[in-house]
DNA sequence: GCCGTTCTAGGACAAACATCCTAGAATAAT
DNA sequence: ATTATTCTAGGATGTTTGTCCTAGAACGGC
């Protein structure tokens, strides 16, 4: 079965391609190339160019699934989890300088291209959402989870998009930190709220 | 001079319409056919695409910067002329919850594109930085005004983008409130430094 | 070893695109 | 009023795009 395999080749190039060039500037020949494989083997796989980006946004959603299980088990708090998730600005740094957060600029994308697929790609945004309202449950925010979710999100993609846009490291290391203080702040406050019960 | 006018007309629609469907994804004919101009007249005031492009970004530095020393002028303290920047997410709420930030989406698209007008592009992003980072000196933090600025402009474009993904009012209008408070710990801290010396 | 399914290749197609060209209309200069 | 310049219209061009079609290769079950 070369069926799986070419297949999912092209899933991955076209997640790549899609990433640093965005959805539209990016064609079918030039998938095509990057693989070696022709035109038309690709219309065997896929009937549409928007079936391509569907594929794509569910092999993110899978892997941005198993990443969040895997940061589930290895961190032992609550709080390590959540220090997961603010280590991605660094872990993906290279990256995000070069062409942003692959999350938000697909949504500000399809968003301007007014895509059906939109709501699907805004998916991947809802799959941090409930993850790290789940965490600050645990926190013991339980009142404010989701807003603290939301409020982490906003964070790193502000600090994604000046990154890529101004290159500057010195930045992104101040701003990451700044996340990391602002989470102690946040766990602190609950261990004192929790005393006073 | 209907020069003037025409030409003009051609910079506003393609402002507008690079605004909401993105630079690549807007054609000639469409800016043709929303003016009611002939895709020919077009090329009479600009060779290329890329120069309308270059004409949207410098019409909009312009923009950008009447509405600086607008705020300049009419702000009686730094602290109230940051707040016109922060008021901005409220102001234009309608059309970033449809489009997302214009200065943030724009700069993410070229970047993509690899279009020699980024730089360019990201010159509306230094003049609001350099803006606020004088506003912050006036505050009172010589030190780290940049970083402030940097820090507030971060703070908007991860509000922007999660705003236009989400559309959650409540979202936004929390996020401004909260960004409102760090603003004012800002300037009470200022004072106690002050009080200090 | 034969046959049906799965896969691949590459040419054909229409539509859309940025760009060019020429001819004529409008306007300004003298 | 005549000429020179500026502006506009709209067709022509060549490339790129997504998509379709057909023919053959590879591979499986029997």
């Amino acid at each position: 079965m070369s069926n799986k395999r070419t297949r999912d080749r092209i899933v991955e190039e076209a997640d790549q391609l899609f990433y640093q060039q965005g959805f539209e500037h990016t064609s079918f020949a030039q998938i095509a190339e990057a693989l070696g494989i022709s035109r038309g083997n690709f219309y065997y796989h896929f009937k549409t160019k928007d079936e391509i980006l569907d594929a794509v946004i569910n092999h993110r959603l899978t892997r941005t699934h198993a990443m969040l299980e895997h940061w589930e088990i290895e961190g032992a708090t609550p709080l390590d989890r959540i220090r997961s998730f603010i280590n991605i600005l660094v872990m993906n740094q290279a990256k995000i300088k070069q062409h942003g957060c692959p999350v938000g600029t697909l949504s500000m994308e399809l968003t301007k291209l007014n895509h059906s697929s939109r709501e699907h790609a805004n998916e991947l945004f809802t799959l941090f959402r409930i993850w790290l309202s789940r965490q600050f449950e645990q926190l013991g925010h339980h009142k404010h989870a989701d807003e603290l979710a939301m409020h982490l999100l906003s964070l790193s993609q502000g600090v994604a998009t000046l990154y890529s846009a101004f290159q500057d490291d010195e930045f992104i290391n101040h701003e990451v930190a700044r996340i990391q203080d602002w989470l102690s702040a946040i766990a602190t406050q609950t261990q004192t709220q929790q005393e006073k019960l």
